[in-house]
DNA sequence: CTGTATCCGTGTTGATACTG
DNA sequence: CAGTATCAACACGGATACAG
């Protein structure tokens, strides 16, 4: 029984690698592989439970998520917990240099929301609609502006404070907060990225707006997105 | 023979994909195979043929190499262009798009660079070696600064200009520079990023410098190499 | 010489079912 | 809820043969 896990584990660890002393090649090696990505887009906005991440990654397997949370924590990017009773329940999180990493989702959603075959109607998680307000925002138009924003996506709710021609998200209780976007993931995604007008959207009963219409106009106005790419030839 | 090459295609088209309106995750779907991103990067500094592609990536196959091409062509990241005569020879060229994919290489070499496991004796290309000094530089260092640098590597040159604490490198002739550093890419970056003595490495005879030692030694101490992660419990 | 197509052994991935 | 076991399909990489 240990000795078949010594070689499974050896077998992971001498598994496929670029040769390559580049240190993207290198980045690769670390989370260049199916799925890692993701798993760890899902735990940037705090630590996730194994079912939490296996709900918002549709498509994803048990194992395939057992192999990308081993290699993710052999790699030292992730970190498993053990939350204190009462919760008990055990949990990932992301190290430091984890949390380090958002930049690179910054760098692949900026360039590929240009792509031509960018399909914004396909299902969407709550962290990820939430890490792309930090990265789409533009900071010309929010500079000047303040202001507190809550969504209540699920469950859950997010907290989001513009100012500086940037925006700080968290997960957290909505206190203080001047409006609150309320619905689906995509529904709020229609609403920033889509330009679908507010009242339509809400006569959809598939958003709802707490808090003065006039601010969440100007708030989604601030998120616009790049023109698609011109392909020669295509 | 045309409906195999049909059903073969449909098949390519229909290929794993995320079902994620995430842009990031639209990303991975785009460059998130093997190899694709190394092969992005070697033509990230001007066009190169397929024989140039495979020297260059230590490890990929004539067919994965035609098949990622294909894909990129696909997906209007690559163009691939017939040299008029006498060259004649095929070519393959980023569009202006794939060109822009340049910060996805920065965010990742620069967040790889904390790894713990990276190691810099791995066969390094001459391209991925340019590339990473656009992203290494200090800017706090260069600014100031102004120095004309060439590199010799195996039968290419490449010329570069440190101002306004960036560098601008291109595949040239190396015309008017005040520096030029000639050897294998593995040696050059030994001078720069393992921080070894310049008249040590000259005397193994791996590396060459002509022109002034102390401007020399100036360019390499631009090129700081970040601190390692600090793994919790690693 | 510059790629492309095909075959094949092997390892990785993912769907389903199942266990603590 | 948090994974493991099994198995089929696919992707990868190497070799080789082929085309312009």
């Amino acid at each position: 029984m240990k000795l078949e896990k010594i070689t499974k584990e050896a077998k992971n660890n001498a598994r496929r690698h670029y040769d390559d002393a580049c240190a993207t090649a290198h980045a690769l090696d670390l989370v260049g592989e199916r799925w890692a990505l993701l798993v760890i887009r899902e735990l940037m906005l705090g630590p996730r439970r194994f079912s939490d991440l296996r709900t918002n990654l549709p498509g994803i397997s048990a194992n395939v998520l057992t192999q990308r949370l081993e290699g993710l924590e052999a790699a030292g990017i992730v970190i498993r917990r053990k939350l204190p009773p009462p919760a008990a329940a055990q949990v990932y999180e992301l190290t430091e240099w984890g949390y380090q990493s958002e930049p690179i989702f910054q760098s692949l959603g900026r360039w590929a929301a240009r792509s031509p075959t960018h399909d914004p109607s396909l299902p969407f998680s709550a962290v990820s609609l939430m890490l792309s307000l930090r990265t789409m925002i533009d900071p010309a138009r929010a500079r000047g502006r303040d202001i507190r924003v809550g969504f209540r996506i699920g469950e859950e709710t997010y907290a989001g404070r513009v100012s500086e021609g940037q925006i700080a998200i968290e997960r957290a209780a909505l206190d203080n907060v001047d409006l609150v976007f309320s619905g689906t993931a995509p529904a709020i995604a229609r609403a920033i990225y889509a330009g679908q007008e507010l009242s339509a959207l809400e006569s959809e009963g598939v958003l709802q707006i707490d808090g003065d219409r006039t601010l969440a106009k100007r708030f989604v106005s601030l998120f616009p997105l790049p023109p698609k790419a011109e392909i020669p030839g295509g």
